[in-house]
RNA sequence: GCGGAAGUAGCUCAGUUGGUAGAGCAUAACCUUGCCAAGGUUAGGGUCGCGAGUUCGAGUCUCGUUUUCCGCUCCA
């Protein structure tokens, strides 16, 4: 476990190292769990997402992208519920560690008031035979007594809670010596409000401005353009809507480098399809995605799936793939089948009819919707952490080397002169010119060759191509690859095409 | 949010009982060389995370704060 702490922590200081990610706003000290991607980062993220686009959107002809904004109707998030969850007081016991919802704590407390009237009650019905729990009720002193209590409490509570306020959250919970059912203690931490979504104003603040979110998820920027899409595109059902873009929430923790952010990119795709058909496509949008992963060559073993066994209220069946990140298995992608809950909703919220018809069965209907939902920073860190190796080689040295996917590698081929003179500089420029159109490439002429290879390893550019006494003679060069460290020879009107093909398998 | 550990150059780290900062690698220039990281010469780069306090004097001691990692917690 140590080991894999040391590796992490290994990962991340290459991935500043070698320009792939910075800490935001480092010189300020920093901003908590946001980052920034540098020259090589930014290559690798845009690679990721162009190869899911294609995935998903070139390859499937009934699958279309849309880009929607950041900025929505405030009535989309109470449509998709999460105005409502989230927003709980919550308070912390100092002692215990333990966090609780502070309208549970004083509910739970009225409870047991309850409770021992309730218990009053019994203790009567023991004593009397013809009892009547009603009349027990009012002309006892005791339990009118707690009754009185139950009232003043819940009046005050719910006072509180409609004016949001929170000092008087705690200081109701003080006053009713509420006690911390693990430590016993009254040891209590302000209480604080934490709400999913971030939020700002839009238009003149002195005017009164509405409120606007963040959007905490992309995926409702699809739902609210569905018969858009449908209508203009002529789509049929099944069909999909794709969408990359940022996101952000604002967690309680962010934490584990670039694994939870609060501003955070999702690449998602909601497919319509027809009512009863949803579980079909959902086992089949589980295989496809997970070919996708395995279609970059990561080892298989490096991901699995987990059901949900929980369901969210809307979803009738849901899975995540996992990947074996260097601190354990964790969520990577959502699978999600879920109904026809968010087209609904907006049909209600918005009054329009968000319906198809569907002339195969001539029924129109709300369509059912299977979600697949990847984070681009979880997919960057998964990529990265598995290529990152240090490589014991024969003659006992270690070279760290980064094996990307080369489809993914930021950069896919350097040019290096093996000397820097004899006509080689200027041979060099001249294949740069050449690979330029086709490939990011890099030229470099600096150090010895071992060093420059070595450097492109960190950086894991797979191909590095090398000019040396035998090009100027027949302009031959050759390819050094990455992963084996092997060399051969090819003509220079074969690199292109010799290179392409090797980045097409 | 609670607790633990840490923060000194781009990276990895040293820095004595308090006496105003060092190494290796990396980076840049020039020379030499040339197929798997280690040649030579030279240069740049640090208000020791930030702010107070104690002291004649703080990288070092005290307090606060911030950032990161780990555990708990949270996680539509």
């Amino acid at each position: 476990m140590a080991n894999n702490e040391d590796l992490f922590k290994q990962i991340i200081s290459h991935a500043k190292e070698y320009g792939y990610i910075f800490p935001s706003s480092e010189i300020y000290d920093g901003l908590s769990a946001v980052y920034d991607y540098g020259q090589y980062g930014v290559e690798l993220k845009n690679n990721i997402k162009q190869y899911w686009w294609k995935a998903m959107v070139q390859f499937h002809e009934n699958i279309v992208g849309i880009d929607s904004a950041i900025f929505m109707h405030p009535t989309i998030w109470k449509a998709s519920g999460h105005v409502d969850a989230f927003n709980d007081p919550l308070i912390d016991n100092k002692d215990s560690k333990k966090r609780y919802r502070a309208d549970v704590l004083i509910e739970d407390h009225i409870q047991k008031i309850e409770d021992k009237i309730n218990k009053e009650v019994e203790k009567a019905k023991k004593r009397f035979e013809n009892f009547d729990e009603a009349m027990y009720r009012t002309t006892n002193a005791r339990v009118m007594g707690y009754q009185q209590q139950i009232d003043d409490i819940t009046a005050r509570y719910a006072d509180l809670m409609t004016r949001n306020d929170l000092a008087g959250l705690k200081a109701l919970i003080e006053e009713l010596g509420i006690c911390c059912p693990i430590s016993g203690t009254k040891n209590w931490t302000d209480v604080r409000q934490f709400n999913l979504m971030f939020s700002t104003q839009m238009g003149s603040v002195a005017e009164g401005a509405d409120t606007i979110y963040l959007r905490p998820e992309t995926a409702q920027g699809i739902f609210v353009n569905f018969l858009n899409v449908q209508k203009t595109g002529r789509m049929k059902i099944p069909f999909g809507i794709a969408q990359i873009g940022k996101a952000f929430r604002n967690e309680i923790v962010a934490r584990q480098f670039i694994f939870r952010m609060r501003e955070f990119e999702q690449m998602e795709m909601q497919f319509f399809v027809r009512p009863g058909e949803e579980l079909k496509w959902f086992d089949y949008w589980k295989k496809e995605r997970i070919a996708w992963h395995q279609s970059l060559g990561i080892a298989p073993e490096n991901y699995r799936f987990h059901d949900h066994e929980k369901l969210a209220h809307y979803a009738n069946a849901a899975t995540d793939i996992e990947f074996k990140f260097p601190f354990g298995f964790k969520e990577l992608e959502g699978i999600h089948s879920r109904t026809n809950y968010d087209l609904s909703r907006h049909e209600e919220f918005s009054g329009k009819k968000l319906r198809y018809f569907d002339p195969e069965t001539n029924e129109s209907y709300v369509p059912y919707v299977i979600e697949t939902s990847i984070g681009v920073d979880r997919m960057f860190l998964a990529v990265f952490s598995d290529a990152y190796c240090e490589e014991k080689l024969e003659d006992g040295t270690v070279r760290v080397v980064l094996r990307l996917p080369a489809k993914l590698a930021p950069i896919k081929v350097a040019v290096l002169p093996l000397v820097k003179k004899d006509g080689m500089p200027e041979k060099a420029e001249e294949l740069m010119q050449q690979l330029q159109p086709h490939f990011m490439c890099q030229c470099d002429m600096k150090d010895a060759i071992g060093r420059r290879y070595r450097r492109q390893d960190a950086i894991g550019t797979p191909f590095c191509v090398t000019i040396d006494s035998q090009t100027m003679e027949d302009d031959t060069v050759t390819i050094r690859e990455r992963d084996t460290m092997q060399q051969y020879r090819v003509n220079i009107n074969e690199l292109v095409p010799a290179l392409l093909q090797k980045l097409a398998k």
